[in-house]
DNA sequence: CAAAAGACTTGATCTAGATCAAGCGGAGAC
DNA sequence: GTCTCCGCTTGATCTAGATCAAGTCTTTTG
């Protein structure tokens, strides 16, 4: 792969602390490609012979059973994905799809089981990282069954304002049907959830959301740092 | 803490391949204690200050907020719990109470976090642990938003049978109300779901449970190994 | 540019599951 | 033994959210 891509993966978390030495043997089994939209990338229940690494573009991790369909979460640049996976040598839990054009990065999972043993900073990372995946799952599993889907709104609402720097307005970085699907509703629910939010001062035009007083949205939302804060 | 329990605790996957010496000094901080039922041990928020190990009874992890509560699971003997929150050094997800008279052993979190740095078997003990955990969820999230209650009943007896030994009749390990919140649903529904699932041939006296024809059921909960099967 | 497809909205209806309100029945207290 | 408590069941409603069915608007395509 291309050394130019070396930086960005380097600055991660999971890779950072690793000996210099280690990391290029890691990416010297590793490669690049380049996936239009809407590409299946991986099906759950396959084998896990790669660890992902999205630099660019947008992967929704989803699932089927019964041909009903939901999406688990959405991964953005940059970060890695299906770590758990990789580490156990156990087969995918979640389907992944490319939601636009998207550049990935595959890494041999034998390689990262190797390099694993062999650094314990990157031992460590990885440890970091899965505690962080795991408690993050916890937060989803909570809001969505502690909260009906006019709250799961508000507070996503809420989350999403703060990730984007904080102003009244903002742009939503989901297509709304998808929204929908992360928050466990349907499109056409989803829509009406945004007219039960104006008396609470929200306003949407097209994937634009102004948030007129925030402590009046959160008096309704009652987010919780258990539950919404990203980070922790 | 009395020896007499160590080997109970060494022959947990997260303690049987690190170093006799650091094993050893994992203990010489922890110590035992006896809870009665009912007893909140810890308080979703609070700092992480010991790792925790069910010797006997059992332990609900449960959630709250805004006046809902809700069970996230359940934890019986022997294993440990809220790994994650010990390693990343961060306040509890979830609360945690004694469900029946139950011994837990604490072990500080920063003996832990210690030991951890030094045996690197270890170390691949609590990723592996830690990736098994985070499966666990995904599992459960997975079940929680693609199946309906009677669905999710059916694979729950499915599970039981087949962890019970596989009989036709066996019995359920929770009190009824308790099964009821883990499945996210109400007592009284619960009550309807079994009687929902008669036409499968399942029947109910008290807290035992009879499975005329497994195939019968399973036609019917379309059983899935990326879902229910507890390891892997 | 027009046509067609797809995303979103809106309204009408339906349904799974929650809530409310009695009863039932077994286990412990006296 | 009877009484009382508590977990469970059962029935009658209620409600959040899903589904179905148009319609509008935007974007893509030829």
């Amino acid at each position: 792969m291309p050394e130019a891509h070396y930086p960005e993966i380097r600055a991660l978390n999971l890779f950072a602390e690793m000996a210099e030495a280690n990391f290029l043997a890691l990416l010297r089994g590793a490669y690049v490609q380049n996936f239009p939209p809407q590409i299946e990338l991986i099906g759950e229940g396959e084998p896990s012979d790669f660890l992902h690494v999205v630099l660019s573009g947008s992967i929704d991790l989803f699932s089927r059973w019964n041909d009903r369909e939901t999406s688990l979460a959405t991964v953005r640049p940059v970060s890695t994905f299906i770590l758990a996976a990789t580490i156990k040598n156990a087969p995918y839990l979640m389907s992944a799809r490319t939601l636009e054009k998207s550049r990935i990065v595959l890494i041999p999972s034998k390689d990262v089981r190797a390099i694993f043993d062999a650094d314990s900073n990157f031992a460590r990372a990885i440890v970091t990282e899965l505690a962080q995946c795991y408690r993050s799952v916890i937060k989803a599993q909570k809001d969505l069954k502690l909260r009906t889907t006019l709250e799961r709104l508000a507070n996503y609402l809420l989350r999403q304002q703060k990730h984007t720097g904080g102003g009244a307005t903002f742009e939503l970085d989901f297509e709304k049907r998808r929204l929908a699907s992360v928050l466990s509703m349907t499109p056409e629910n989803l829509s009406r959830a945004f007219k039960g939010l104006k008396p609470y001062g929200v306003t949407v035009d097209g994937t634009t959301i102004a948030i007129a007083d925030r402590a009046d949205l959160e008096h309704f939302a009652k987010p919780n740092p258990l539950i919404d804060d990203v980070s922790s």
